[in-house]
This record gives C-alpha cells, sequence and structure tokens, in this order.
DNA sequence: TATAGCACTCACCAATAGAGAGTGCTAATT
DNA sequence: AATTAGCACTCTCTATTGGTGAGTGCTATA
C-alpha cells in the first residue's frame, strides 16, 4: 500500500499531468507543489510507485505519467471530495439552456447533451431511458392503408413512439379504436417491456369478451412493441468537433466508427446502467480499441417516474476532472430537474 | 479556349491526380498515358492551361494540379458520358440492403444513407423531402394532459410527425376528435405549408357553422404547422469516419462541427433544391470555409408523390468521380423505386 | 532516512546535405 | 511553325547529425 507520502505524490503527478499533458519530472514535481522535500526523495518514492503501478515512464529518461490506475486513484480522491461545485455563471447558463428546449422530452435531450458539450468543451453524449422502462400512457392506433396501420405510443414521460404495423387484412378504423381501447383499458401505468407479456395473458383470459378481430390485431401488435431505439441514441449527440487534441486524423476516424456503431453505444448503456449518481470510467479502450486514452464521466438522471437514462461526456484521460465532474454532476440533476416539472 | 490537345491532357491531368493523389509533372503524364508527344510538348500545353486558370502548380518545381475549374471541366465530360455504370454485384447489394430497412420512409432513408457511405468510402448525407412539402394524409389529435395535446401528422409517404400542442385550456378527446376531422375532411391532399393558409381562410369561412371550441382548437394549431425538421437531417447522414485522408484532425473537428450545424445544412440545401438528377459540387469551401478541397456528388430522389429530397456524398475533391457519381446515381434511382413502391 | 552529486539516457530541435521530380528557356530538328 | 532535346535551376522530401535539456538511477554523505 501507498503511504501517505506517496499518495500526496501520486496526486501532485495526476494533477500537474492535467494541467501541462507532459510527464512530470521530479524537479519539476517540486517546482509546482511545495512539498518540501529534495528531488532525490521525490525519485524514491517514483520508483515505489512506478512499482506499484500508479505511474510509468513513457521512455527512459523522460518524466512519470499515471497509468489508469494511478488515474482511478485521484479520481476516487476527487469524488469523495464533496467540496466541488461549478460555478454560478455556468450554473445560471446551463439552467437557461435546458429552459429554452422545446417542452417535449426528446428536445430536452438533446439539448442537454449540446449544452454539456458547450461547456465541458468536450463530446456529450445522451443517453434516453430504456424505451421498454418507460410507463405506458396511451395508445392509438390510426389507419394508414389497406394493410397499414399506425401506433402511436405514448409514455409517461412524454416520449412518443411511432411504429407502422402491418396487416394481415384490412380493418376499419372502429376497429382499430376498439384494439386500442382495450388496450388504453387494460394496460395503462404498465412497464412497456410487460407490456407483451401481459397482453399475450390477458387476450387468453378475455379470449371469448371480445371481438375476434380484434383479438387478432392485438396478436399481430405483441410483436412489435419491443423495439431498437437506436436512431434516438444518436440523437443525444453533441461536440463530436471537441475531440482531444492529441489524436490523429485516423484515430479520430475510428472514435467516429466507434460512435455511429450500435455495438458500442450498448457495451456504453451497460457499463453506465444500474449505477446511480456519478461514475468515471478510467479507460474506454475496454469497451472500445480505438478509444484508448480517453474517460468518460457520466451520471444518470431520471424523470418523474422510474426511468433513467444517462448523459456524461467522453474525452481524454487527462481530461480536467476537477472541473468536469462537477458540471455533469450539475447537468444531470438540473435534467432531472427539468423532466420532472414537466 | 482549350483545343483538342489541351483537353486531352488536362482530362489527363485530371485523371492522373484522381488516382495517384500527387502533382502530375509532364513525365509522369506520359507514362501513364500514350499521348505520343514529347514531354516538352506537354509542358507548352501546361504552361497554357495554367494560363486559362484549369491548373496549378502547389510550388515551383512541382507538378501541376487541376484547379476548381479544371476538376469541373472533368466532371462535366463525365457526366455527359452516358456509359458509366455500376457492377452488377454492387447493384444487387444495394437492392439487398435498401430492402432490409424498415417499412418507414425514415428508415429507408437512414439506411440508404449508411449503405451509400459503405459502397462509396465516403461521407454520406441523405436530405429528406421538406415536410412543407409532403402532402396531408391524416392529422390525428390526442389528449396528453389538461392543457397539452399531442398532435400525429402523417403525410401521403409515409412520414409521421409529432407535435405536441400547448392548449388554452382543457379539451375533451371528443372535441380533438372533431377538430382533427374538420381537417381531415377539408385538408387531406393539400400540401403541408399551404394548410395554415387553407386553415386560416376557411375557419373565417365557416365561423358560424362549427363548433366555437373547435374554432378556437384549430387557431392554437395553426402556428404549429411550420417546424424545422433538422433533427431528421442529421438522421441521414452517414460514415462520417470516411472523411479524406489529407485533412488533419484540426480539419476533421471543423467539418464535424459544420456537419452538427443547421446553417450549413441549410445552405446545402439550398444548393440542391431545385435541380433535377445528379449533381456535382466542386469546392465546398463556398458553402463551408472549413470544407476546402471536398466536393459534393449528390442527386435527387423523390416519392410517387410530389415532394423529393437529396441523396449524395460529401469527399474529397480529389474523389474517383468515375466511380462515384454511378454509385450516387444509382442508389437514389434504388430509392426513388423503393419509396414508390410501399 | 533524506539529500547532494554525478554520469548517463533519450526525446526534441535545428541545421545540413543529397536525391528526385519538375520546370522554363533556348537551340536544334522536322 | 511546331515539336523536341538539352540544360541549368528550383524546390520538396528524407535522412543524418549534433547539441540541448529534462530526467533518471546510483552512490556517497549528512
Amino acid at each position: 500500500m501507498m503511504n501517505e507520502r506517496q499518495k500526496k505524490i501520486l496526486w501532485a503527478i495526476t494533477q500537474s499531468h492535467i494541467d501541462l499533458n507532459v510527464p512530470i519530472g521530479s524537479l519539476l514535481l517540486i517546482k509546482r507543489y511545495p512539498l518540501n522535500l529534495s528531488s532525490a526523495t521525490i525519485r524514491n518514492a517514483m520508483a515505489s510507485l512506478e512499482k506499484m503501478g500508479y505511474i510509468t515512464q513513457p521512455h527512459t529518461s523522460a518524466g512519470r505519467i499515471p497509468t489508469e490506475m494511478g488515474y482511478r486513484f485521484y479520481v476516487n480522491s476527487l469524488l469523495e471530495d464533496r467540496s466541488l461545485s461549478i460555478s454560478d455563471s455556468m450554473s445560471h447558463e446551463l439552467s437557461l439552456r435546458l429552459q429554452s428546449a422545446d417542452n417535449d422530452s426528446n428536445g430536452v435531450l438533446k439539448k442537454a447533451a449540446s449544452t454539456l458539450s458547450l461547456l465541458s468543451q468536450n463530446l456529450a453524449i445522451a443517453i434516453p431511458p430504456k424505451i421498454e422502462d418507460m410507463v405506458l400512457k396511451h395508445i392509438k392506433f390510426i389507419k394508414y392503408d389497406k394493410r397499414k396501420a399506425l401506433s402511436v405510443l405514448i409514455s409517461e414521460e412524454g416520449i412518443v413512439k411511432n411504429i407502422f404495423i402491418e396487416l394481415d387484412k384490412s380493418y376499419t378504423q372502429q376497429q382499430l379504436d376498439n384494439a386500442a381501447h382495450y388496450i388504453n383499458t387494460k394496460f395503462t401505468g404498465e412497464k412497456i417491456k410487460d407490456l407483451k407479456e401481459l397482453l399475450s395473458y390477458q387476450l387468453i383470459k378475455d379470449k371469448e369478451t371480445y371481438d375476434r378481430i380484434v383479438t387478432n390485431l392485438l396478436y399481430l401488435f405483441q410483436d412489435l412493441i419491443i423495439l431498437d431505439d437506436d436512431m434516438q441514441l444518436l440523437n443525444g449527440l453533441s461536440g463530436t468537433s471537441y475531440l482531444p487534441d492529441f489524436v490523429d486524423s485516423k484515430q479520430v476516424k475510428d472514435i467516429l466508427r466507434a460512435i455511429e456503431d450500435k455495438q458500442f453505444m450498448l457495451k456504453l448503456l451497460n457499463q453506465l446502467s444500474g449505477s446511480q449518481g456519478i461514475r468515471v470510467i478510467v479507460g474506454l479502450e475496454n469497451i472500445m480499441p480505438a478509444m484508448s486514452k480517453m474517460s468518460m464521466v457520466a451520471a444518470t438522471y431520471s424523470d418523474k417516474k422510474l426511468s433513467s437514462g444517462s448523459i456524461g461526456i467522453i474525452g481524454p484521460t487527462c481530461m480536467n476532472y476537477k472541473k468536469l465532474i462537477p458540471i455533469v454532476d450539475h447537468t444531470a440533476k438540473a435534467l432531472t430537474r427539468i423532466l420532472s416539472e414537466n
């Protein structure tokens, strides 16, 4: 284990590296931090820290840079620090921008991402609550043509989802209304992910009570309610131009490719889900090889109902956590507040 | 004006430059093209072409590269060439991929963009028909809460648009249905951009006939039907990772910023609209300064109705037009076919 | 245990030189 | 009169080289 002095030195190295973005040598360190130790002592401590895996040398006779492990130590110490906060002016600007969004919840999310990317000067990403977790408020079927109907699905959170249904035969609008009415009366307030099961259960139970035709229609609908909403995902992406300076143009492209990739988003989502509050992932190359030396700061937000999504930033591992963690935290909280209000 | 020989030489320079992506000197040119002329003669011709503005030297004692004007000549000669076409395998893959899209028209568009970016290995962009040009098929109002209703607007083309309306007071679903019915009976088949005017005209005419409350509701709706659909715009963007190699990472960022920018999209749209068939814009820096040395190949597609959108690629000015023009052309045609079918 | 001193290492930068590709001009050739 | 060969010149590109500076590990000393 590290002793107190080593912790102090590791912290100072990390902070200096974030500030200057160069390897930190013993002389440079004592110039920036009055540790009251000679450079030789620092060097000894550095050798130990290196042996423990917290720092490395890019090459012989260079200064040290923190490893992922070193960053993790630094970030953890930041996360314990309750005194971090953002400036009033920034807080003000944040609320202002979020207020100005359209009143639909998708718009707010998009606005939150763009604001976050602006404030943080980093790539920002907002992941909407999974649609399956949303709660059904109202459903409507609209006849489109002979063999097609549009289903409009409104969640409690104000998210609207349109799905075209291919019909087995022609239905009248009245029949469609009956089917919608059936769902609305029985399943309003249920989670969308449970809808399929509940529906299939209820349909068996109510077999005789309801119109044969309506029953048939509902069977068709059953298969459609689980849907991938990757399209929404990308709506909450903003500030790709803020990618860190150290990446070369080839790497930028790799990262862009990753971002367009559904798989990547899913992996990211998995990393995030389940955890409450602020979360820092140091080193994204486990999720996505192209994203070496990149990290992520994310927080969960929620609306008045149960469902929750994530919002965060992706940036260089040497990003300014001290400044950015509070920004992300604050944004998530502001987002939660706005979503709960309307 | 250029004589025949100069035209041939200009064409050969351009083609060579596209193939090799280096300045083309007189010796290199006769090595690649058996023009049966000595290098000195080529040099003389080059001097003339340079004076006329078709080619330039990046620096003294370097070969020549085509100017925008030179490229335009080359591209025009390609566009006149009816023999260009894409390979059968590519055509096959294209149809296959487009078929596999969801049956809603937005999904097809997205798929078309991603397929185009894949086939062309370039940034692809698909611009949906302007919503104002679409033809109203059906409208529906759904009560959301006391002071809010969701309007679902379906166009003939199968595009669905959801807009929340802030109400002045509480309406019953029945009243909302009446209002929708009013619009549906009177304005189905009309262009959405005309809706506002038609509505305001009809409302005055029918003042006495209709329920006061419904009238009021329709006035509220009137102001909402013109809406920006920039969100949709970005749905049709794919392959940002295919940005040309010559751009450095700073430029990549500028380009990304441009793409996120609504203004840029609008400018692009203006450049495209109105023209039929394939269209090549050589040199995008007039539209967007960051996009120097970039060009665009685009074609218009349409659906069974009047409205039409654009699909195309953005790539380096030295892109392989010979291959890419047919790909874009074919994609637009395939898209038109698919959209007309369903 | 902490520090001062020292020899050594390596990235970084600027200067330099040579090769290669290309040009424009001029004089000779067809 | 148009084309071509010859030639001196220009400019980029790619090593190569050597000096500088920041940093290290080791050892002897306080």
